[in-house]
DNA sequence: GTGAAAGCGCTAACAT
DNA sequence: ATGTTAGCGCTTTCAC
């Protein structure tokens, strides 16, 4: 009586009338079986509801039929990032079609015992897609050593970095905010940056220094954000009061834009006219601002996407390139 | 030569001197092992770098190591929702002293080939979270049957279902806000609710509806909503449009409280002083909105970590019951 | 095309 | 306290 418990192969193939090996290679699609068992095997999988057993098909392949999603921060709040949140149910649904789990692993790298270096480490999946990485989170030398196939979305910090990422061209989305803001005549363009030790962050800085450079503008206007509302309310109060008539901002996240524009509006200023304000990301919150707010759209779907399109070619042994998607700005009426 | 690959505990063993039988006890903390075995096991585990294949322990002890928070939501955007975001991450933070994995589950229930359901019933995991759950998902039953130790967060719609489940006071908070409203002499107060097919969303629609009729007052004036901004904003200028002199709303999410706030301004309006507006949640977005919005405490990570707390138990086989906490409302600037 | 048999790495009786 | 032994359910040579 293999009545108890859940239905293993063994009984599939008793009922099939046929071998364990080929209930096995009806269940893994293997062309050499002839159809009348072919047939035999699939009635008694339906009728006997039998599903395989992951650990003990893991264990023979060597393979955990997972991937990780992984988030190098330790603060709870940056679910609330549109970016996150996108990105991750982004992979999550990119990963629908195949037989893969999504393991969620987060915190800081270097906490506690290490407990994500061991996680990493420890083989418990096919692969990792990591998506806030900081540059002293060194979390690619981690996977270069495991060779744990892995993607990172956004670009990671350190340039030695030999992991295949998917990412915006945040410098160039950047100059393209700030090109427009200069071509509307604006003069004291002043910018909240997001975290210097990211790349986007730091990328999208550098995008609206040349810019002003280029243009001989003033380009000393820079307060530091997070990429979080609270900091870049906080950074544009310490901006107004540096310069009271600055007449642009370009913020490096929407959130932080809108924010801003929160402080403008309880300042007194009117957006546009007495201040533009433009953002990133092009986040759900830009259009539902008012005015509505004009920023550069972060592709984050698509980014997604192709991240999980190039960690499931790695994972398949084969080689990647990274890549960088293209952006454009969407005018509004922020700016 | 067992030096390719990964080290096994028979490689420890003959490492330590000892038997495979007593590396593992060591593995395992058990407590029946000399000090001196132990400490050369302990050695060898080090030296060699050894990690327990999961796999291969899961095959015998029949546990997965993991649990499955579950979010039943086709949409991407709910983890723009600091609801979800917040509880994913509460959930993982008070897994983080476990050895379990989280395994994020996401997508429709009835979607497609029954993936969800067929991931549920597969015994994948050793327990699951369930957190935004609708009236017609019927997962409750799903748990039921495969007798997977489940835990609700947020009580599910469905009065038959016997999964435990943790909650905030939802009725009372919402009776609390409406209260609030009708003591500061509001009398045209309109309501945006939240989904009613999600036990919140009703269960706050209903704390003001009597509330209302307690205090003698028009309870008409209501419009359904999703609990997001977009939502929550078209909701307003419909109420808006209906009763251009209504005097106060309260919004069942802070989202929407926010994104009514905006229509508000819009349409001239000042707030409070023409309109009070009170939300729920006491998200980040509360206290950033100008004025600060006064709304109910919506306690999500100690529901995480009590949810948590309680799903453990099950796992251990315990009976527990599920949890109702309390709430109150913070007073802001918007009522 | 199919079956027999050998493990994958581990835990858990069962002896000792 | 420790070793021996028997699987867990599956995939995969290797014969036939």
């Amino acid at each position: 009586m293999t009545s108890r418990g859940a239905p293993t192969l063994e009984d599939v193939a008793a009922r099939a009338g046929v071998s364990r090996a080929t209930a096995s290679r009806v269940v893994n699609d293997d062309p050499r079986v002839r159809p009348a068992a072919r047939e035999a095997v699939m009635a008694a999988i339906a009728e006997l509801g039998y599903r395989p057993n992951r650990a003990a098909r893991s264990l023979v392949t060597r393979e955990a039929d997972s991937i990780a999603v992984v988030v190098p921060e330790s603060d709870e709040r940056v679910f609330s990032d549109p970016f996150f949140s996108g990105t991750l149910a982004g992979v999550t649904r990119a990963l629908a079609d195949t037989p893969l789990q999504v393991v969620l692993v987060m915190g800081r790298p270097g906490d506690g015992d290490g407990r994500m270096e061991r996680y990493l480490r420890g083989g418990h999946t096919d692969g990792a897609i990591v998506v806030s990485h900081h540059r002293e989170d060194n979390l690619w030398r981690v996977l270069e050593e495991t060779r744990l196939p892995a993607v990172f979305l956004g670009r990671p910090y350190a340039p030695q970095a030999r992991v295949p990422y998917v990412d915006v061209d945040n410098f160039t989305g950047a100059v393209l905010a700030t090109r427009y803001l200069v071509e509307q005549g604006r003069t004291r363009i002043a910018t909240i940056t997001g975290p210097q030790d990211m790349s986007a962050g730091s990328d999208r800085f550098r995008g609206w220094r040349e810019t002003l450079r280029v243009g001989g503008l003033d380009a000393s206007l820079v307060e530091p954000g997070d990429f979080t509302p609270a900091g870049g309310a906080a950074a544009m109060r310490r901006l107004l009061q540096r310069r009271p008539d600055l007449d642009a901002v370009f913020a490096a996240s929407d959130l932080m834009a809108v924010a801003a524009m929160g402080e403008l509006h309880a300042s007194g200023r009117k957006i546009p006219d007495d201040v533009a304000v433009v953002g990133f990301d092009d986040a759900e919150a830009a259009q539902l601002a008012r005015p509505p707010l004009t920023t550069v759209v972060n592709p984050i779907s698509e980014m997604a996407s192709r991240a999980v399109a190039l960690l499931l070619e790695r994972m398949h042994g084969r080689a990647v390139e990274s890549e960088v998607l293209t952006t454009r700005l969407v005018v509004r009426g922020s700016a």
